[in-house]
DNA sequence: CGAATCACG
DNA sequence: ACGTACGTGATTCGG
């Protein structure tokens, strides 16, 4: 006997749609519905083993059934975005499948499969309708099933209707619940039904008279009289509902049996389709044909000397190559020291593992210095390996490339790249060898971790293409080739170089702050009358908003919230307040600086943490392991850690950073020419804007009408809302709305460089910055009010502070340059956004602050003047 | 592993 | 009516 799947397209996406949470790739597509959709058919097609197979759909313009029409006006036009986006990708998919789709005009989904199951059922031909209408139940029968799938709570259950069902369920025969329907009607399918005629009623009915020309022939019996009178003043309406309700089952559709034959729905084009959706749980049914999409290669080891000279004779006068190294890693505490262990090299279609050689580090010297563009997809870690950085050249770094097509993306590893570039499947690093080392697992030998390791050469090589003519097409040559890649070796440098810390300072830094620790402890427990976990937010709102009974209630989904500015509020009704909050910022210094840098110190006294290229929406760069862009400053206590971070003997700090440059910087771009001519005046910006927007002459601006400037001057940076700004200066939205609205009378240049920002924003999907660098904004189509009010916000926000980090990136390959050039025994150490703390030989410290201040100033020019502030010191505190 | 908190620009 | 300021990373708790 064969098997007949016929899904109903619409009704399965909507209710994966809502039975499937929020789900989106990294494109900022939404997938849920599209990936519930799936997981059902899956699921069907597993049980099944269909041999044919079909999904309908509705087509959008209104059909003859009345019932479609109120559809078309009704739930189409409410349906979600975020669903509606979903429609044709569930096509797109399903035809990748060879899956067929019916559709036909005037005609509804409900039609087509009433068709085609009544049409096909037989003796030989077994029918299954997946649908999550319960109209469809019409159509059981003894050869066609209706499976309806139910999702709760993740799992997914299907209930099952053949005739026995319907009536045991319903009390009636599937043909007679077509009767039942019109008669009690279905508000949301704008069938009108009888008046006062419910579910209850209607089956009775039914029940009695098997169908309603029957039950009309004998109005007059029946009961109860209400029922009654209701159908004979609506005999119109109810024979109405039933043409509404009653599925067709002889629509025109020359759609032959033949044509659903289930064919390889694992084909090369869905698996793409899957990879670019995201749906990693799918890829084990595309294990079979992984052959087929994924990368051949062909591994050659290079274990001995004679072998490399060979190849090096090759790479000499090859145009192009693909490269990637393996590190051997071994952590020290906090942190991990990096030895060359093997390169993996892709030549034409072969790839030559080199390994297991005491003369790699030569090797790699050699390497970097060939004329063949090299294209690796992580650069910086080989670099870092090298003697001498400046020998390296042709190198280009594919994640890099990557990020600035889309800098939305959680990560850039080779599985990511062959997915989006080369439309083809490699294996991750933990598929392959899950938490090991892959220095480690090569060591063995291990083939899968050798194809791991030559597929990052072969994508590096083989998705170059693609990568590079998007980024022209996108117009980010220019930034990648100026600035991101030049980009890498500084931050190489600095890595390599890393920043000196004085570990007795720490250490007593530390020991200051667990006496006040554990003093604060002893109080709060006091005050508290028992003790309890003060870092736990839970335990202390118990104790705060339970036992002591302070004012304030619950904030956060999990209880009430603990938030220091929520604390503060409450400062003024217990002294515990003031303990808790210093208790938790010196618990803050302790865990996080004093005790968390200690662990990262390495043997030459210095921290080498890592700069991050590829992580930020924005352009700017990110700091982890440890983050050195977050040491504290803003308050007394912390800022004394700033003095454990000093330069080697003989040497000391010039820290230089911009000067406002993010509003500099929005005036440059806005063009605004008040905003342009208070720079010009060298005056002090807040209280210019403050005189501006409040009427004031410049001399009369107080101390607290500055301050307010300076919140409309960051609120606008931000992407100005008058919710926010009312929420920083503790005053209301109305008039919070007017400083907003006055400063956008005095400085109308921002205004309509804003607003154009989202406009671009709605109409592309991207901002720019002033040097090109792309930030997708996928929020500002949403129909979430939320959503897409922090889209705007970025739109307005992501230009200003991307520009502002262009400007210091360029800076930094600037600065760098300088030093190099001047031949100053100078580095910088570390970029905190706006900031560089260098490093220099004593003698050379007048010199090479004003250096430094000049590149800084001088990286770009702006229509207004770049200001930098620069300071010498023995410790970072004393330099800033 | 997510939420809450808090450090920075 | 909705309910937020933009961009990050580390630590801690608790399910």
């Amino acid at each position: 006997m064969k098997k007949l799947v016929l899904i109903d397209g619409h009704s399965i996406l909507n209710r994966a749609f809502y039975g499937v949470p929020e789900l989106s790739n990294s494109q900022g597509l939404h997938t849920n519905a599209v990936y519930g959709f799936l997981n059902i058919m899956f699921k069907i097609l597993d049980e099944e083993a269909a041999d044919y197979i079909a999904v309908a759909f509705d087509l959008s313009a209104p059909t003859f059934r009345h019932k479609a029409y109120a559809e078309y006006k009704g739930t189409r036009k409410s349906m979600p975005d975020e669903l509606r986006e979903q429609v044709p990708l569930i096509k797109d998919v399903l035809s990748s499948m060879n899956i067929p789709i019916l559709t036909k005009e005037g005609y509804e989904a409900d039609d087509i499969i009433g068709t085609i199951a009544k049409r096909y059922q037989s003796d030989d031909v077994f029918v299954s309708i997946i649908s999550g209408d319960r109209d469809l139940l019409q159509l059981s029968d003894k050869h066609i099933k209706i499976r309806i799938p139910k999702t709760s709570k993740g799992v997914t259950t299907v209930h099952d209707y053949l005739p026995e069902d319907v009536v045991s369920e319903y009390g009636v025969t599937p043909k007679e619940f077509i009767d039942v329907k019109a008669l009690m009607g279905d508000t949301s399918d704008n069938v009108p039904g009888v008046p006062s005629i419910g579910e209850k009623t209607a089956t009775k009915i039914i029940q009695e008279y098997h169908s309603i020309e029957n039950a009309i022939e004998h109005v007059s019996e029946l009961k109860p009289p209400r029922a009654s009178k209701a159908l004979s003043e609506n005999i119109e309406e109810a024979k109405f509902s039933k043409m509404l309700v009653t599925i067709v089952t002889d629509a025109p559709i020359d759609t032959d049996i033949s044509d659903m034959a289930v064919g390889n729905l694992y084909t090369k084009e869905s698996l793409e389709w899957i990879n670019k959706l995201e749906f990693k749980s799918f890829l084990k049914r595309y294990e079979n044909i992984e052959a087929a999409a994924s990368i051949e290669l062909d591994i050659s080891d290079i274990t001995d000397l004679n072998d490399w000279n060979t190849l090096y004779e090759k790479l000499k006068s090859a145009k192009e190559f693909g490269i990637a190294i393996c590190l051997e890693e071994s952590v020290i505490k906090s942190y991990t020291v990096s030895e060359l262990y093997a390169i993996s090299i892709t030549l034409d279609n072969r790839t030559y593992l080199i390994k297991d050689i005491v003369e790699i580090d030569d090797i790699l010297e050699q390497i970097i210095c060939l004329d063949a563009k090299k294209y690796i997809l992580s650069l910086k870690p080989l670099i870092k390996q090298v003697k001498d950085m400046k020998l390296a050249k042709s190198f280009y770094d594919l994640s890099v490339a990557a990020y600035l097509i889309n800098p939305l993306k959680d990560s850039y590893f080779v599985e990511d790249i062959a997915r989006d570039y080369m439309g083809s499947s490699v294996s991750s690093k933990s598929e392959i060898i899950g938490k090991s080392k892959l220095g480690e697992v090569l060591r063995f030998n291990d083939e899968k971790a050798k194809k791991y390791f030559a597929s990052e050469s072969h994508v590096a090589l083989f998705a170059s293409d693609s990568l590079i003519k998007k980024l022209n097409e996108l117009e980010l040559t220019k930034l990648y080739e100026d600035v991101e890649m030049p980009l890498i070796y500084s931050l190489a440098k600095m890595e390599n170089t890393g920043v000196r810390v004085d570990e007795k300072r720490l250490k007593s830094y530390a020991d200051t702050l667990l006496e006040k620790i554990s003093k604060l402890e002893a109080s709060i427990t006091d005050k508290a009358g028992e003790s309890f976990n003060i870092n736990s937010p839970k335990q202390l709102g118990e104790i705060l908003f339970g036992k002591l009974k302070l004012s304030g209630g619950k904030k956060t989904k999990t209880g009430y919230s603990t938030a220091a500015d929520v604390l503060e509020k409450l400062a003024p009704e217990h002294e515990i307040i003031r303990d808790i909050l210093e208790y938790r910022q010196l618990t803050k210094l302790n865990s996080t600086y004093a005790t968390g840098l200690a662990g990262y110190i390495r043997d030459d006294g210095r921290i080498h943490g890592t700069f991050n290229q590829t992580i930020t929406a924005t352009g700017r760069i990110s700091s982890t392991d440890p983050n050195l862009q977050n040491i504290p400053v803003r308050t007394e206590m912390g800022s004394k850690i700033r003095d454990i971070f000093v330069p080697k003997e003989g040497y000391v700090f010039v820290d230089a950073d911009y000067s406002q440059i993010e509003l500099r910087v929005l005036a440059s771009m806005s063009g605004d020419e008040k905003l342009i001519e208070s720079y010009h005046m060298a005056t002090d910006i807040h209280a210019a804007t403050a005189a501006k927007v409040f009427h004031v002459p410049l001399d009369e601006v107080t101390p607290e009408l500055r301050r307010n400037a300076k919140a409309v001057n960051f609120g606008v940076v931000y992407g100005i809302s008058a919710f926010g700004l009312s929420e920083d200066l503790s005053i209301s939205r109305k008039e919070a709305l007017d400083y907003i609205n006055n400063y956008f009378k005095i400085y109308e240049g921002v205004k309509k460089f804003l607003d154009k920002q989202v406009a671009d924003a709605k109409e592309k999907g991207y901002v720019k910055t002033m040097f090109g660098r792309i930030r997708p904004i996928p929020e500002i189509k949403s129909s979430n009010f939320m959503t897409r009010s922090f889209g705007d916000r970025v739109a307005m926000n992501s230009p200003i502070q991307g520009s502002a980090a262009d400007i210091m990136k360029i800076a930094m390959i600037k600065v760098d340059e300088a030093l190099n050039k001047s031949g100053y025994d100078a580095d910088i150490v570390l970029q905190i956004h706006d900031e560089l703390l260098v490093e220099v030989r004593e003698d050379e410290a007048d010199k090479v602050k004003e250096l430094v201040e000049k590149s800084m100033r001088e990286a770009v020019s702006l229509k207004v003047p770049l200001e930098v502030d620069a300071h010498i010191g023995k410790t970072w505190l004393e330099a800033k």
